[in-house]
DNA sequence: TGTACATCAGTGAACGCGCGTTCACTGATGTAC
DNA sequence: TGTACATCAGTGAACGCGCGTTCACTGATGTAC
């Protein structure tokens, strides 16, 4: 954010990188077990030390959780920008495929966003602007695609509900304003589908079965992104 | 399982099943946590009377997580039974209302079992069995299906992978032995997908979008069915 | 049917840990004049 | 440029809790002869 001007400030800044630092290594390591004293102890600090930097457990949970966010989407971002503009199809999967490895490089870090939640933790309001983020990620890409005109008229099995028409149009305003309905609710299902296979995936449920889940799940955000008809 | 004869092992059983029912409460109340001397203390017992009846805390996981298995895969099947044999579709559908119906209703015991592992706790080759049981009363619907030849030949976009290829008939040949390749690709991403967007309800990520979300997962599950070709 | 012995449920004390948070404090760093 | 005062990081002790698991034990229930 801001530039550190004085060496305090400059090792405030620094101090409140290692905490998140240990804090991650230790949901790494522990499960989803978050222990201030424990931090502090490797920190080589007295525990209520760490109160200068955070006013309790749940803001230093808070705090991984917005981070976490930010750092998934700008990998989703980062990956959809590998690839050609107006290829919208290749950016869908390649935003997806970016998704699964980050959860799969930090599997912790996932669960903390898109597992279940936290034994006692309730997330506050600051987390919903980054986890929209996330959806705007990939969102945008459909957007684009609309917008270029690169988006299949969709056949809508029959009429879509009214109310759920609302729905998505409420949420379209949000996350790509060009997205008709019938199509906002694949990205969703799509978005769903990522989540969901990933923590099959995590939880060992592929295990015996789809190991590596690579290409089960790439033929599946392919299919995705055929049903959208995404160029 | 047996039925107990005498009035000690009808005590027995009946505590048995006290002592998970409270640890099911404390599941639903503090998110994650279990503590063992919590459900003594509820029993009015002492707390290493439980050791008589569970080795650890970690077998009482199990046993709660093999139940919950077994409750959700009764709760698919006898959904799935409610509609006509041939009703291919209709089944899935319903079968899939039926497990968010009961994760909603039992949001801590689902994500027992589908949310991200708990802290600690290593899932034992127990609860493989149980877990493969809701995948098949699930794919069950759609290998009778294959069958009764309601399942329409799938164009796969290109040549499926070889190696996905092979994954898949190991396994069909525990889910449902006449599911061809793609079709099971499809069948194991719906139940991703059915997953994913769940723990993306109970975990709010919908809040303000799709509230409820009944209207859009029905569509998606439907979408799924219809993309399988069933009945 | 009655007695002797084995099984088993539950006790209570103890071991050896852990935790988040508060509070009055010291001493160093930063700021304003 | 130097001094006075305010800010802030980190300390150490304490509060009031919690936990899983082990072990030797009592007394009741069940079993075999």
């Amino acid at each position: 954010m801001d530039q550190p001007r004085t060496p305090r400030a400059r090792a405030r800044a620094e101090l409140t990188r290692e905490i998140k630092e240990r804090a991650l290594q230790q949901l790494a390591e522990t499960g989803a077990d978050l222990s201030l004293r424990r931090i502090a102890r490797e920190l080589g600090l007295v525990s209520s030390a760490l109160y200068r930097y955070f006013a309790s457990r749940d803001q230093l949970l808070t705090a991984l959780i917005v981070d976490a966010y930010d750092d998934l989407a700008d990998v989703i971002a980062a990956a959809d920008a590998t690839r050609l503009e107006a290829q919208h199809s290749e950016r869908w999967v390649a935003a997806c495929l970016a998704l699964r490895g980050w959860a799969l490089a930090e599997p912790h870090r996932f669960a903390l966003i898109y597992g279940s939640p936290v034994p006692g933790y309730q997330a506050p309001a600051d987390t919903i602007a980054p986890a929209e983020r996330v959806m705007r990620a990939l969102s945008g890409i459909v957007q684009a695609a609309a917008v270029a005109g690169g988006l299949d008229e969709l056949d809508h099995h029959g009429e879509l509900d009214r109310s759920l028409v609302l729905q998505l149009e409420r949420v379209a305003s949000l996350l790509g304003p060009d997205i008709p309905p019938a199509a906002l609710a694949r990205v969703v299902g799509g978005f769903g589908q990522v989540v969901g296979m990933v923590n099959l995936e995590l939880g060992g449920h592929f295990v015996g079965g789809f190991e590596p889940a690579d290409a089960l799940f790439e033929l599946t955000v392919r299919r995705v992104a055929g049903d959208l008809g995404l160029a």
